[in-house]
Order: structure tokens, then sequence, then C-alpha cells
DNA sequence: GGACCATAATGGTCTGACCAATCTGGAGCA
DNA sequence: TGCTCCAGATTGGTCAGACCATTATGGTCC
């Protein structure tokens, strides 16, 4: 469980469960401390997580509120920066980066019957990706926008088609980087990307 | 001035200021909240902050640690980003952008001989072109990473001909940008960034 | 109906305390 | 001598309550 996301995870649910739209404001920080049952502090913590990642924007006196966020944007700015980290990954990886992937790949291919098991599968391995990259910038955007990015993956693990597909894609990717090919590796996950993408902007 | 990056900024410029090294532990938050002037609560919303953009690590019970941070993958970051913020506010420029453009140009122009304030007109420049962009990711993205791209800026400002090689370059990223031509403001920053990126491995 | 002001609401900060994890140094022992 | 082990000190994590600064609100007065 990390501890650093946990209140910043726990407003994002709130939120999401109270359906607080972009541009809404939230409910003062006394009230959501004590819903949480964290102190004042704690959550402020928590917020000042979410205002830096742009989430949300505080106005003394006013009150706290939700920006809006185009998925769009933040698609494009994963279609740059992710086969910047196959790239690095297939230049940098260990053996230990080595098993992640191959054990990331093993459960997309394990639960592609199930929707929810197959985004988490996605999830990690995208994130070990990332991990293998070894690049710092890379690692500490991609955590910034990792929970933004719920959205996009819950549209693409829907439907069966495109499981399949990106099972295929990422096994191309991880095999990229096993061979320590970069080109290989980024073109392979512009590839993926292009596929997520074009399901994306059908949906 | 900017209320909340105020004391994130304190800490940095005093752990440059005391030569921490990466990998180095930071004084106890009790010891920097007194150095600083702040209490400790503000002080950790602070350190939150650094820690949530991967420039410091805390573990409990032993203290605060400085991450280590490759220049060179920060910049392969910048690569990626950039031409993609410059793509994006030829498209979506407005008046008052086109504006600040100008105003950062001429700036750059007027300062030429100064390399302290050409590195600021520098700055103003590039976050006028990421602010047109209009993207919300991208901005939080390089407000994440514009403070720590101070040295590299340094080593641009401090070379005559870089600066004024730099002054033509944007010249045309700002022409692409009022153009509204996506494409060419790509290419001129990719075409700015390789110089950069030159003179930063000749340093 | 509009301008103005007292009041409430809300984020920003501070102080002081206690908890939890970790580190350090000395006591005790083999 | 060299090792283990433990108690205390150190340090980050959290909490509670208070006050300040800014903004929004609603009523009053003209």
């Amino acid at each position: 469980m990390p501890p650093r996301n946990h209140v910043a995870e726990s407003v994002r649910a709130l939120l999401a469960e109270e359906q607080v739209a972009p541009g809404d404001r939230l409910p003062p920080e006394r009230e959501l401390a004590a819903r949480l049952g964290v102190s004042r502090s704690s959550l402020r913590e928590g917020l000042r997580r979410l205002a830096d990642l742009g989430i949300i924007e505080s106005r003394q006196g006013s009150g706290t509120y939700l920006a809006p966020l185009d998925l769009g944007d933040l698609f494009e700015v994963r279609l740059r920066l992710e086969p910047l980290a196959a790239r690095l990954a297939a230049q940098r990886r260990g053996e230990e980066d080595l098993a992640r992937l191959a054990d990331a790949l093993a459960e997309m291919r394990g639960v592609l019957g199930d929707p929810q098991l197959f985004g988490e599968a996605d999830v990690r391995a995208h994130a070990a990706i990332v991990e293998a990259s070894g690049s710092l910038p890379v690692r500490v955007l991609f955590a910034a926008i990792a929970d933004l990015l719920r959205h996009s993956r819950a549209t693409t693990a829907g439907n069966d088609d495109l499981r399949a597909g990106a099972v295929s894609e990422v096994a191309a990717i991880v095999e990229a980087i096993r061979d320590g090919d970069g080109d290989a590796a980024e073109a392979a996950m512009r590839d993926h990307l292009a596929h997520v993408g074009a399901s994306l902007s059908a949906a």
C-alpha cells in the first residue's frame, strides 16, 4: 500500500463517486478531512499533490476546484513519452527488468478473458517498461500521469479484439527490449499506442 | 511571486548552496523549517512537492535524501515534449499567446549581451510556448521539470555564439507558431533543441 | 435597482504535541 | 577482543486547534 498516494487517491475516488465535474467546487478542506478520517494537514499534503498534477486548483477565500482535463491531450503526451521509455528500456534493461516484463506479459495472456484483470496486467506491463528505462524523469512523469490513464485503459480493456491485439503488440515490445534493440522497441511501442489511440477515437 | 513553489525552491536553493550531493542526507525537517523561517507543516508541503518530482526521498526514522538525477535523461524527455508543445501551440495559440511570444523574443534580443538576463528571457519564451499549447498535461509536466533545467540553461546562456543562435532558432519557432504551422513549429523546436543538446554534450 | 459594507466561509499558515520507524552507542557476554 | 542485543535518541508521519488573508455572500442604505 503506497502511503504517499493514499490521501490523493482517496480524494480522487471521492470525487468520482460524487460525480464532481470539471470546474466544480470541492467540499471545503475541513469537511473533506473529516470525511476521509484524516487531519487537515494530511489532507492538504494530498491536495497539494493533486494541485501539482494540475488536477485541482485552490483559490484562497473561494474554494478548491476540479480542473478540466482533456484525455486527448493526455494521450498525446503518452504518445511521446512511452516510445522513449521503450527505447531506453531496450538499452538499459537488466535481468530483473526482463523477468518483470515476462511476468507481466504472461499474466496478460492468462487473464485475456477478464477485462478487469487484463487492464491491471496491462498497467503492470507498461509500468515495468517505464521502470526498465532507468530514467528518473521518465519514471516521475509517468507516476504523475499514471492515475489519469485509468479511463483510457478501461476503454481498451473492454474490447475483446483489442485485448488480443494488445497482447501481441506488447509481446513485440518486450521482445525488442530483450534483444536490446532500441529502434525496434520504440517502433513497436508507437505501433501499440497507435492501435490504442484508434480505439479511443472510435469510443 | 509564486507562493506554491516558494518553499520548494527555497529548499532547492539551500541544497545548491550547501553543495548537497545526490544520495546525501538533507538536514532534519525541524532544522530546515527553522532555517527557512517557515513552520514544519509548510516545509513539509514543499518537501512533498520535491518528493513527487522524484528529487528527494524520505525514509521515516532515517532522514530525507537527495535523489540522483541524470541531466541527460532529463534532456531526452525535453527532446520529446517540447516539440509537442510547439506543435500544439501552433494549432491553438490565441492573440494573447502571440503577444507573449513576441515580447519574450524581443527581450531575448534586447539582453543578448547579458547571460543572466538572457537565460531568464529564454525561460520565459519556452514557458510562453508551453502555455500556448493549451494542454494541461504538457503544462503540468513542464512545471514539474522546469526548475530542473536551470543547469542546462546556464550552460547555453554562458556561450556568446549559442545565445545568438538561440535567438534565431526561437524566432523560427515563434514564426511557425504565428503561422499556425504545426509541422514547422515542431521541426524548428527540434532544431533548436539539437543545438542546445550539442552544446550540453560539449560541456 | 444598484452600490457599499459587515459578516461568514474558505484556503494558507503556525505551534506544539505525540506516534512510528530507524539509527546509534554502550552494556554485557563469550 | 569482538560480537550481540537493547535502550534511548533521532527523524519522518500525523494530529489537533488556533489564527490570518482572501473571497463570497447577503443585507442595508441610498
